[in-house]
DNA sequence: TGTACATCAGTGAACGCGCGTTCACTGATGTAC
DNA sequence: TGTACATCAGTGAACGCGCGTTCACTGATGTAC
């Protein structure tokens, strides 16, 4: 009947909720139903309701940290602006599956806390990325890639932020959706970052 | 014994549960005894909670687009520079104060929905800030204080995006803030805006 | 001025509902001899 | 092989609680004559 077992569709079901019908409405019932389970099935694998949203959040939410660590292990295979278009893509990307729910948080305090310990503990964190960035521009001024005294933080936050703020700033706009497509997006801020405006 | 009328203390009063124990814990009961009176009292004022939330949302945020239109209508008092920075300490204050609010949306889609209804009537919402910047950015482009081939969106994008991040992305680092003060970060990332990484 | 009535802001107490959680249980599978 | 017992994943039904909401009411203030 299931292929799957019965932890990882609840896991699965609480975070299909979570970002269909907003935290507020993912009950257990709601869950249970989508799980195919009993409500009292959760609680063979969870403590309690608490408990298995954080477990939602650390297993299922993607990490952005990763990615960049790499990249400044090998510069110099593209160029500055190949390598700041693929992250600014990949960080919109991912801005948009985790940003409604770490949003969700701010309803509930109490579990905004214990999901901001448990990424503590695991050394995460949504300023991880823009150290990330920071370190990978360091290393592309050190190859001379990047001017000496350009700010390199101040440009991570640039970057990263655009990104960010591209995962909500268009819910509110008359069509619902960014003015333009991601490559061109991403394409247009490495370039504009790269080369300022003045 | 009451300054102000029932109204506004049950409106100030939801707006501050809503920022200091969050939207899922803003009860009638937790509101009424905030607003010093009955929860029957908000039904002679509000049809229901929503409707009280919704209230709170157009009446209470502040607005940062007005900020923006008029910067464009009087450029060259101060250098782009200055204004940028500027621009850039306005807007991360006024993401510090919103952002909490607004970002409780996502748990409640519903009320979220309800929200853009309202702001999308007034003409506001998160993408009107970057038309703004970009509409000055392009006016300093006709002064020729900003280079006429420079992707004005962008660096709208970027400048905005920065300051929205810092509202959120600091939560849960080691020591729950940003690690620069805010006008240092305002001016680093004017000045990099401006001059650009290469 | 006093009297009778109308209006109005606000209340105490109750309502039903849906929530998260628990309990005693079941039926299938494994294990010992 | 059969029999007795143990383990385990999972359930149906109930629980109490807190929520948003409503109801019949009160007491103060205003109005008419």
């Amino acid at each position: 009947m299931h292929q799957k077992p019965a932890r990882v569709r609840i896991v699965d079901a609480a975070h299909e909720l979570m970002l269909s019908i907003g935290l507020a409405r993912a009950t257990t019932k709601e869950i249970a139903k989508a799980a195919d389970c009993s409500e009292a099935a959760l609680y063979k694998y969870f403590a309690n309701k608490e408990e298995l949203f954080v477990t939602v959040l650390s297993e299922r939410l993607p990490k952005l940290g990763p990615l960049l660590s790499e990249l400044s292990k090998e510069p110099g295979a593209k160029s500055v602006e190949e390598n700041l278009t693929e992250i600014a893509r990949e960080a919109a990307l991912f801005y948009e599956q985790t940003f409604p729910m770490a949003a969700s948080l701010y309803a509930e305090p109490q579990l905004k806390r214990r999901h901001e310990e448990a990424l503590r503990e695991m050394g995460a964190g949504p300023h991880r990325p823009i150290q990330g960035l920071d370190a990978y521009l360091r290393s592309e001024q050190d190859a001379g890639r990047v001017r000496r005294d350009a700010d390199t933080y101040a440009a991570a936050s640039l970057l990263l932020g655009a990104c960010a703020q591209r995962a909500f700033a268009y819910d509110m706009a008359p069509d619902r959706k960014p003015p333009q497509p991601l490559d061109e997006f991403a394409a247009g801020l490495a370039h504009t970052l790269l080369t300022g405006i003045a």
